[in-house]
DNA sequence: GCATTTAGTTTTCAATCTGAACTATATGCG
DNA sequence: CGCATATAGTTCAGATTGAAAACTAAATGC
């Protein structure tokens, strides 16, 4: 496996190979990542800046050893110093220390309705975000492709003209994806199946490349980096898109399953004797929560689903009785299938996201008395959120996957390495 | 978190403690892991003794280093020389090379209508095995752990007299367990409830210690590493008793949940519109595949439970109409479990166990059709199989948990350690 | 009996961390 | 101002470790 698909494939390694003999060298690696973390973890607090004692402190390293590390980690970019810091106390200032914020990471999402390309500085910063409105349904993938590309330039030569250098990027698909090949194997709203997609000519400059990955993963990623993962560190993670995605997040980690396409909880049966499914079988979740379930059980009109979707919002705002019981129902099975989940895999927290966003003061409650009926005691109310990244989700989970994957492996851009 | 409830609580850790700081001495504790592993993994064919150089070779390591790294471990006394092995070609033979048999871990169950334990080598083959009926429910923990420590003593006895010296040990009790602190939050089916087990007082000479865990996950780990676990590297293990317990594979290793208690696939819901359950739900899949369940739907009048389940099995072999459609209900209720079970965690095979091993024959077919309904082609017929252990499952997985424990952990028996 | 082959050991060397000594630079007090 | 003190960071010797290569040991085959 590639270095830069470990955060997202943490769980589909397959056994295959044995890891690596242990040399000598190994502990250093190991110790560029564990400063390196130490660092990013300080973050927490904008102003304060670690210095390269605070650091020895931190991760029980001698100073003289961070010392050596940091000075490689400053030589490979991605640590900078920030001037002097001061405690106020006797004795000679530290030099503060930080990500270096000219390296950055982008992140990339190809949706039904539009695409959409940001930067993020290795600090975790968002600092440039466009997002293009495009109908890729049925649209064929080069053409996506190239629209993409032409998006990314533009942010690239922004970042460029900030001096900021792009080390990586992740691009998230609403499909099942095969990451080590870059090819998206079905993905039914754009009509893609078996696309092997040129993602290198995406950034060809990037060291780290562009990994594809599940849409519904990254935005379950997206939550736990930049949203609710502050709170949470497990959770289920239920995206309302056309179909109903999901991604499982264990200790603050996405679980990809063995074939790294875990998550799928729209097609989890919630009513055995229910009307059959697009994959074949029978009360799946997605006949209950779907889009489409939701706008005919609610009585709206065939049409765009971005006008749907307006419309229902107003129905619900409006108090239209066919569209609060219909987002009623789909927060009943969400809750069936969430208890399930919770009571399968010890999770205590539900987080909505996708479209369920919009519909959150309607559906939130229903979710939340499912689970009491269902599954009294495991997920307590307050631990029911909806998404706080709303149609970014997605791109920031991809982008964050990549900065990960940057910060997991320091020693790729080291002389050393 | 103690190094010997690694190979269980692997999921389980809270991300409390950053790992401690590389230093190059960790080099040689991970290399002593991993010689000790291909070891492990050679002994597939137990006529091949693998040679220091046959290690050499499969751990990338050098010659060299890994007779040093033997030579400590024959000191630990975790490896043992065998002869020489001569492949008949040319050049000097090997010493061949195995895990040492006169080194062994205990498993012990509690279970509730019996005790058991049993002695396992190094090697895996279990050595000694003894059971000793006794009605459980609702005794005192401290009468019952008595009971159980006699019974270890004679295993540690008669392992002592074949000069066989224990390591470590594994108790397995059928209710929600804390490893850490040995407490068993919970045994319904035993009538305790936060009790704190004198665990150090069964095998007090263990430098390993014993640790409690939970029977459904010990069953499925069992099932792992003497069973099925050879074919299946992923799947879901449901293993039928009072309730219906369970335990998640996912990558050849027990997925034990954030909280350490997944797998309580019992409290699934199947059936939203279905009576409630012990747990205060509705519809769980124990209301449809517990014990008390099956008897009842198959007119099996009320007695003792090993009574009720060999009329059962008699009335399934002479095919009578009410067992069978009993039974059958059960496996399809089992099959909505797993099939939503497979869809979320991207599972693809089940394994029964427990007291549905008895009705294999009646309930596959059931498990198999039903998934075939409800997520077709995700688990192929050929990956529904039954457990092969039977009731020494738990006691088994056990004692293989304490065994990993060791295998992970050589260097807390070197000098350097 | 000697070349050849394979197993295992010994020796030398480079990488790396630790720990202690040392240098650099601030504060605070007389 | 000058000096004690405290903290940051660097330098250097020492220990541990695995790699690589040379070396010894013990078999086969001609």
């Amino acid at each position: 496996m590639k270095a830069a698909e470990m955060s997202l494939e943490k769980n589909a390694d397959g056994g295959a190979g044995r890891p690596a003999p242990g040399r000598v060298e190994d502990v250093r690696r190991g110790n560029l990542v564990r400063v390196l973390a130490s660092l990013a973890e300080a973050r927490t607090d904008p102003d304060v800046r670690p210095t390269r004692a605070d650091l020895a402190a931190r991760t029980g390293l001698t100073k003289a050893s961070v010392s050596s590390l940091v000075a490689d980690l400053v030589d490979a970019g991605l640590v900078a110093e920030s001037g002097t810091t001061r405690d106020g106390e006797r004795g000679r200032p530290g030099v503060g220390l930080e990500l270096n914020s000219r390296r950055g990471v982008v992140g990339m999402e190809i949706n039904v309705d539009y695409i959409s390309a940001g930067l993020l500085d290795l600090g975790g910063t968002l600092r440039i975000h466009r997002t293009l409105e495009s109908g890729n349904r049925g649209q064929p993938p080069e053409a996506v492709m190239a629209l993409l590309a032409g998006l990314v330039s533009e942010v690239a030569a922004e970042a460029s003209a900030a001096g900021t250098v792009i080390l990586g990027g992740g691009l998230a698909v609403p499909g099942l994806v095969d990451s080590a090949s870059g090819t998206v194997a079905s993905a039914p709203n754009l009509h893609w199946r078996g696309v092997a997609l040129q993602l290198d000519r995406l950034l060809p400059d990037a060291p780290f490349g562009t990994v594809l990955h599940n849409e519904a993963n990254c935005a379950a990623l997206g939550e736990l980096w930049y949203g609710h993962g502050l709170d949470f560190h497990d959770y289920l993670f239920v995206s309302g898109e056309v179909g109903v995605g999901g991604g499982l997040v264990i200790g603050s980690e996405l679980f990809a399953g063995p074939l790294g396409q875990a998550g799928e909880v729209g097609h989890m049966v919630v009513e055995p004797s229910g009307p059959e499914c697009s994959c074949g079988g029978h009360g799946c979740l997605e006949t209950y929560a779907g889009q489409e379930a939701i706008f005919s059980e609610a009585g709206i009109p065939p049409g765009s689903p971005s006008v749907r979707l307006a419309m229902l919002g107003e129905q619900l705002a409006s108090g239209e009785a066919a569209a609060v019981s219909a987002v009623a129902r789909a927060g009943r099975y969400l809750g069936i299938a969430a208890a399930s989940t919770a009571r399968l895999m010890n999770l205590s927290a539900v987080v909505l996201g996708g479209h369920f966003t919009q519909m959150g003061p309607w559906i939130a409650p229903a979710v939340v008395r499912s689970l009491a009926d269902y599954a009294p005691g495991v997920v307590s109310p307050s631990r029911v959120a909806v998404s706080e990244l709303g149609q970014s989700a997605a791109m920031q989970g991809a982008a964050g996957s990549s900065l990960r994957s940057v910060l997991a492996a320091p020693f790729r851009l080291t002389p050393s390495g």
